[in-house]
DNA sequence: AAAATTCTGTATTATTTATTTCAGAGCTTT
DNA sequence: AAAGCTCTGAAATAAATAATACAGAATTTT
């Protein structure tokens, strides 16, 4: 790094608000697979960041460089000290502060116990899973409890969208039972119950399974005792160097079942987020994203 | 690495041999600090290796190339794919299934997030952040949006047992403005707000910045407008294979967080926390854990 | 709603960079 | 030691890449 300390893309990284838009649309595509698209031509990059040639030209001036040319220079010295460098191993997710720094010990966890989670998940059971959510006739129950009522509501927020006929019920809540007089037979329930297993969430499956509905549980490695009751379960790691438990892996699971649904489901979906998106321009709820 | 699974320094040192002299002082000097040198013009590196430039474009083309680009081409592929390498040795995260089933292609999708989130967090500001949010004097409002209230839930779930005076506004609630009246200079405002950005939330952001509270965003990468007001902002990679944006990484910047000002609230944290066990064991919310 | 300002892309020009040609230097072989 | 061969780099040419000028589009301000 020839002048200072910082590389060129923290360089990028804090100039970000003072560039226009469309030089920030070029910033991260830089940044997307930092540095190699910028050691290509000029005219490959403006291409791959869908702005013109020019709008490079300018940006790498803004940034301080003379030219293109020198901003490639300087990130080529930039790659030839990282090579020389033998500490800069990324071991370290965080970068610029120790592996012990919290943010590097967590994100190992996470990565960790994503790869356990992902290593016990029976794909066939997985699809199997979904195709049972997309079902349409069925009527899909999503059920959380206190800390993980959270999932199921995220969960819930995006099935609403799929399919019709989604209902989000908080066991902790006391107004649970009335839901459960309209189950039929078929209906399909999703559950999430972590450590400390709720007594009320178990009560609720139990009810669900005595009326013939299917279950579907998102449970941690220690499983709860309502794996008993379901059809499919899956168990999450949740171990991290903290006193509370990662929810991290159990998301992927969850949006990877929004995403296989949603193609599953892919018709209809069209259908109901179009007319959702009239809904929100209608109550400009958004900005208009650009 | 377009035909082959060996990278291009492999492929020189194989080709040895059958180089000549010039070509082979060239040859160790592309090896001399590869990749890098041989990423900048091919001029330049025929003077670095002390040969002409004839023997650079002849070398080239005995190694396979067409001409000296597409060499600089391949080395920069090479780069791209090195740069995502460090996790790709589990091609496949779950096993007995093609790496194109969505659980694997969603999963790295979700690890790569991480690692370009993780990437652009200045761990500095991390810091600062938790300990702002760790402050016990000010109250600590925490806000989401349509999707987003989900995560703020989350985040107030635990902070709600870690600190006092912790409060949760969804932004698409029309009740805030009411909260709004209470805020005092030096309170601190957790925000998510991810694309399509919000109205809603803008304005509240905007008043509680007039008020003279400390604003910390979690947001994109492409930033909602909010982040011209916040004090810190913090931006995840939310782009999977799905209609839907994955707030994986966001959730584990979140829970970093929750983690990291636990730590620095301990004392507090501790009396807190048994406080709440007794308050679940008499309502008997939970079964024991075994 | 109009005017001013800023931004952005097309087309052009200028520059850099790669390739080819070819003559002479350096080996090898007889 | 001379002929034949291969190798090498200077110079010229060709190709590509980058920088600039300008006009239309988009945004902001009045």
């Amino acid at each position: 790094m020839s002048n200072s300390e910082q590389t060129i893309s923290d360089r990028i990284q804090q100039k970000l608000d003072d560039l226009t838009r469309a030089e920030r649309q070029l910033a991260h595509s830089i940044l997307e697979n930092y540095p190699a698209s910028g050691l290509g031509p000029l005219t490959a990059l403006a291409k791959d960041a869908n702005v013109s040639a020019p709008t490079v030209a300018r940006m790498v001036q803004k940034l301080g460089y003379k030219g293109y040319s020198e901003f490639q220079a300087e990130l080529r010295e930039e790659l030839k000290a990282k090579a020389k460098d033998p500490i800069a191993k990324h071991d370290a997710w965080a970068e610029g502060v120790p592996s012990e720094h919290m943010l590097n010990r967590f994100t190992d966890a996470v990565i960790d116990n994503i790869r356990h989670t992902l290593g016990h998940i029976d794909p066939e059971l997985f699809d199997l899973a979904c195709s049972m959510v997309a079902a349409p006739k069925s009527r899909m129950y999503i059920v959380g409890g206190r800390i993980t009522h959270t999932l199921a509501e995220y969960l819930f927020l995006h099935m609403q969208v799929i399919r019709p006929e989604v209902v989000h019920i908080q066991s902790t809540s006391n107004a649970w039972p009335h839901y459960l007089l309209d189950v039929k037979e078929g209906d399909v329930f999703v559950i999430f119950d972590m450590r400390r297993y709720e007594n009320n969430t178990l009560k609720l499956a139990e009810m669900a399974h005595k009326k013939g509905a299917k279950l579907i549980l998102f449970t941690d490695q220690w499983r709860s005792p309502i794996h008993r009751l379901a059809d499919i379960s899956f168990s999450s790691r949740i171990v991290v160097p903290s006193a509370w438990d990662s929810a991290a892996s159990t998301l992927l699971l969850v949006e990877t079942m929004i995403s296989t649904v949603q193609n599953l489901c892919w018709g209809d979906t069209k259908d109901r987020a179009e007319e959702l998106e009239k809904m929100f321009d209608q109550t400009r709820l958004f900005r208009k994203f650009t």
